[in-house]
DNA sequence: TTTATGACAGACG
DNA sequence: CCGTCTGCCATAA
């Protein structure tokens, strides 16, 4: 095993805590590693991660699907498990960042319907 | 070893 | 408001 393994485990650390139906930007995860990675290098991680990994639940800072950057086919799987785990999309390849945006530090578990939503300027594209 | 390339994010004009 | 550029850092060639 590499070292760098042992860099990306912090970052499947805080995949794997991500809620379902909720979401968490490269940035984001960034920050909450205490290793000092960049937003970049979340991406590289998640493009080696393992198969049991719920990477579908990492989206941009602006919540579009940017691995279709990558591959539109992979863009597609994202998508659906999004999908199925009731995230609402606001754009064919981007989703209500502002309501399914997980706070790690928030006891919460669940999002609450209740939440009242900031008003944001989501620009669309 | 050097150069190029991203599943990003923020700054700039 | 929007397209570009730049910093970031691990891999690949």
């Amino acid at each position: 095993m590499s070292k760098t393994k042992g860099q990306f485990s912090e970052i499947y650390r805080w995949v794997r805590r991500i809620p379902r139906g909720r979401v968490l930007s490269y940035g984001d995860i960034a920050a909450l590693c205490r290793s000092g990675v960049s937003a970049r290098t979340v991406g590289w991680a998640l493009s080696v991660c393992p198969d049991d990994l719920p990477w579908h639940r990492v989206v941009n800072y602006q919540g579009r699907l940017t691995i279709g950057r990558r591959s539109l086919v992979l863009q597609e799987v994202q998508r659906q498990r999004l999908l199925a785990e009731g995230v609402r999309f606001v754009a064919l390849d981007q989703i209500a960042m502002d309501r399914h945006r997980w706070n790690p530090r928030s006891r919460a578990k669940n999002p609450r319907p209740t939440a009242r939503k900031r008003r944001r300027k989501a620009s669309a594209r």
